[in-house]
DNA sequence: TACTTTCTGAACACTGTGTTCGGTAAAATG
DNA sequence: CATTTTACCGAACACAGTGTTCAGAAAGTA
């Protein structure tokens, strides 16, 4: 089980005070529409609590530092993109079948694709690190094994860290150049690459 | 060898100042050494002058900001790291020969190696950007023409975005990882991956 | 209603940035 | 060597942003 699911719960509690929602949802979205006109490193505290219109320091009892919130965003956002929903019980053994990886991976890609927007404007700065270190740990788990399964003449970390950091490369650059392409253009022509058109 | 010191012929310019020459290569060195124990953004200006031992304003005749001298140590680094003595004028054109592929390669791992410790203490931050900027623009250009060629079924665009994002990512790898591996060794391996085991 | 929790916002201490300026030291010039 | 030019020094300053505190107001809960 990911170590997200855990932080997905801590952050929207059922018992919460409404006005506790209220705020926090406030922040959030405060900060996400921020993002859309610059970068992370470049809003204040302040402009976070003028637009989502609460006090300074009701802000700073909900979250320690700046810092903090993006973390606790980030984490909301991506343990949902990347949730264990992507990867059912049963999809666990791929031996070997490419269809099902081909399946998969594009699924993944739809579900960033659905949180364009958001994803987007995030991926300017110190969040980008927070987004590959949670993808590159969900494709681990997901791929571990399949990777290991792969006959490339290359020691398993070294094929691990080439396929696992690829296809995180090709994301980023599909992301940063606007999702031009649809999801199974872009994992047909990441298997290309990394197969060289060996059939399965 | 330090880095610094090669540096040290590139920047100043033969018609500086002694002082000014002193007062820079003082700045790069303190900078290079607060490097070792802690990330570009948690370090003061300060402490650089403190390091450095000159005067606060001494500092800002030198640079705007911060940010500006963080610009221009890595300018000065990286372009020497990728200068053109690595792409010597009559090996432009490789028409698909993989020895001298695999020796270029090659050669610019032993380049990075040679200022590994410079390297690894910039390589934690807002600066790794910097290095992927320049790595990306010098093998653009090193090896544009040559990927063209490479005959893998996808658009030239994802093409170029593949093969030399997995090489920057590769490179990435093996530097955070302690550079554990000799240059030859993860070139073999990362043509491996990427060529399939074909034959130049 | 009575009680509890959260929100509010002004005031405050603190850290770090970048500027200014009169005085000092060093280098270049002739 | 004397003169002029240039760079360095560093204290003082203005400023921006962070994170804390606290007493009172407002909203939720039972």
């Amino acid at each position: 089980m990911f170590v997200t699911e855990q932080i997905r719960e801590n952050v929207q509690q059922t018992d919460m005070d409404r006005r506790q929602q209220k705020t926090r949802t406030a922040i959030y979205d405060a900060l996400t529409k921020l993002l859309i006109k610059r970068r992370f490193e470049d809003i204040t505290v302040q402009e976070i609590i003028d637009e989502a219109n609460i006090g300074r320091s009701t802000f700073y009892s909900h979250f320690e530092t700046k810092d903090q919130l993006l973390e606790e965003m980030c984490n909301e956002m991506f343990s949902h993109v990347f949730s264990d929903s992507l990867m059912p019980e049963g999809s666990h053994d791929f031996s070997g079948n490419h269809a099902d990886i081909r399946t998969l991976l594009e699924h993944i890609l739809w579900h960033i694709s659905d949180h364009k927007d958001n994803i987007s404007s995030i991926m300017n700065g110190e969040s980008e690190k927070i987004f590959t270190r949670y993808f590159s740990e969900y494709l681990e788990k997901a791929f571990g094994k399949i990777i290991e399964h792969l006959d490339m003449n290359v020691p398993l970390e070294f094929k691990k860290q080439f396929v696992i950091g690829s296809f995180i490369n090709t994301v980023k650059w599909w992301i940063s150049t606007g999702l031009k392409q649809e999801p199974g253009e872009i994992i047909n022509e990441y298997l290309t690459c990394l197969l060289g058109g060996k059939a399965g």
